[in-house]
DNA sequence: ACAGCCACAGTTGTGCACAACTGTCTAGCT
DNA sequence: AGCTAGACAGTTGTGCACAACTGTGGCTGT
């Protein structure tokens, strides 16, 4: 098969997570020479992966220094955001998916992890559910180009939270996210899709007002 | 300055071009060398505006077959305009820039050219003329997010028109394209910029049903 | 005559060496 | 001491040669 488009997609994802779970913090500079030395491959591959990231906008090349890690913060994401709210209501109505046995299985294996975050907070682990999370609210509509283009807007923004929580209420945050989960659940059950994506555009919206204090 | 990254956008925007006015028609091989060879550089630089186009879903490179322009058809095109259509719409809702005297003179400047296409309708000028009037439409909004996604996706659907026009009225596509363009001249002239954005997408909606048939 | 196999031309993917460029540190001069 | 210029280490960008792979055409055996 194509190898060579998996260890892409690969080395894709885990540079995008690395970023945005701040294991890069915005400053970094990467070293093609070491990641391509720590995944095995040469300088080749790896720059076309730092080049998508470019075009993503989440890493900057300059000639003769380096690549480094894009700064982020709330007041220029303010546009992001604005585009964001509006697509993740247009999963409930967009070729919204069926709501099959694996959807609700979907759901209730987030709501349990949920629970075990709210019983232990911790900052990294809320990112990687709420990474996870937005992954499954996907899987809500068909409409792949809608799923590409959230996508790509939300690791735009995802490290911003990270950022913030330590002027926020880490427990408070992972409540919130639990009841936003069970609400989503709730709403699943009854398959309305509609209103699981209204509530996620009404929880996006409320915590970029948390994090804008 | 960046003349690497200046030269990388106008390889990026020709080909592009090529690709959306059907110079390279779907399942066209693009030869690496030869486009290297044409635009006086190597192989390098030009393959990573193809790994680009291919991110873009405009080419697919496989393997030692050749980097192969995508086919398109309006079916599997429609999630894409289900999509755009309401991207067109927040155009006029999200961050919509103020109607100075430039805005005015743009949208005039395309209604004239507009005028010459029905004088004389060409199916390669309307193309033309449609791509640049998509680029001013964008100028519509200050919400730099939503100008990249809605540009991503309009070349992803651009070369469907022309493929469709055999089976169209060429002179009546043209002036309901004029119609267009004079109608939101007289809404732009009232700094009604939300006005302007619901006739685009009407239009978009009405030119897909036309291509329907 | 036909089916299968193999060599081959042509393509994209990879690795490496070098060019182009930048920021820093140091040596030397005033 | 301060300042300037230059060497330098380190980085990304480029070009080239080769590896990996595919489709085709012809050749051979039956």
């Amino acid at each position: 098969m194509s190898t060579a488009a998996a260890r892409h997609q690969r080395l894709h994802a885990e540079l995008r997570s690395r970023i945005c779970l701040l294991d890069y913090p915005p400053g970094t500079r990467l070293s093609e020479t070491a990641l391509a030395d720590e995944f095995g491959t040469s300088r080749t591959p790896l720059r076309r992966v730092l080049a998508r990231l470019e075009d993503e906008g989440l890493v900057e090349s300059r000639h003769g220094v380096g690549t480094l890690v894009t700064d982020v913060d709330l007041a220029r994401m303010e546009q992001v955001y604005g585009l964001r709210l509006h697509l993740a209501e247009l999963v409930g109505r967009l070729d919204p998916a069926p709501v099959t046995a694996e959807v609700l299985a979907g759901i209730a294996d987030h709501v349990a992890r949920g629970t075990a975050l709210v019983a232990s907070p911790d900052a990294r682990g809320f990112a990687q559910l709420n990474m996870d999370y937005h992954g499954f609210g996907l899987s809500l509509t068909d409409n792949l180009p809608l799923r590409a283009t959230a996508e790509r807007l939300y690791f735009l923004t995802a490290r911003i939270w990270l950022q913030s929580i330590p002027r926020m209420d880490l427990a408070s945050e992972c409540a919130i996210f639990l009841s936003e989960m069970q609400d989503t659940a709730a709403a699943l059950a009854t398959g309305d899709t509609e209103a699981a994506a209204a509530i996620r555009r009404s929880h996006i919206a409320m915590s970029v007002t948390r994090m804008a204090r």
